[in-house]
DNA sequence: AGATTGATCCAT
DNA sequence: TGGATCAATCTG
């Protein structure tokens, strides 16, 4: 079966492509307190030197420089002093563009052998900083290179998403962007198989 | 609605 | 160098 990290080439693509591919996917992380993993299921891509919304479209910064470096590195930043915001860098060097992983399911351990239940319940983890607290990502995972398997990666478990059920909306927080906030470039998928007769109406937003 | 919190960025 | 800003979250 089909459980492979993803390639530096995954993310050597048009932002937004990879970013509706990423719904699905596999956050790993893996250290010293062991292994987790979550299943992505909300994204936002930031594009280009152009962006408003995006940290890069002021340039190359000390901060920014991660964003247009080589596909497939993280980029963590610090937020409200508080906060991390954990993103991966797409497109090719030089042109600044990344997804910030907004939300995740968590299996929870199922204890029981018996595997009665149709599938184990998992949590939602929702908002780039409790997912970056809940994953233990912080500074330290600052370009860190995502193709490798070692601390932090990204997989894929062979889970295919039909496009029907991938949300698009504005962006969040990024009012100041003009124009560029109206930009449908968040990605959210729709919660688990059920009948998606209600879902629609109600959707995404907070 | 308001407080929190510190790295970053740009204007002094 | 200082001060405004901030891709968020928690509390009331």
């Amino acid at each position: 079966m089909s459980k492979k990290i993803l390639p530096s080439d995954f993310f050597r693509r048009r932002t937004l492509l990879v970013a509706r591919d990423l719904l699905g996917k596999h956050l790993v992380r893996s250290n010293e307190r062991g292994l987790l993993s979550g299943r992505i299921i909300e994204v936002e891509a930031y594009v280009g030197p152009k962006d408003r919304a995006s940290h890069a479209s002021r340039g190359r910064t000390k901060r920014t420089e991660v964003m247009f470096g080589p596909p497939g590195i993280a980029y963590v930043y610090l937020i409200y002093g508080m906060y991390h915001c954990f993103n991966v860098v797409t497109e090719r060097e030089d042109y600044p563009a990344a997804i910030l992983i907004r939300a995740v399911e968590v299996e929870n351990k199922s204890v029981g052998v018996g595997g009665a239940s149709a599938g184990p319940p998992s949590t939602l983890i929702d908002g780039p900083g409790r997912l970056c607290r809940h994953f233990a990502i912080s500074l330290e995972q600052n370009r860190h290179d995502l193709t490798l398997g070692e601390q932090l990666w990204l997989e894929d478990r062979g889970e295919l998403i039909a496009s029907s059920r991938i949300v698009a909306a504005p962006r969040i927080g990024v009012d100041y962007a003009g124009a560029w906030a109206e930009k449908l470039w968040r990605f959210r998928l729709f919660p688990g198989k059920r009948s998606e007769t209600k879902q629609r109406s109600v959707a995404v937003d907070r």
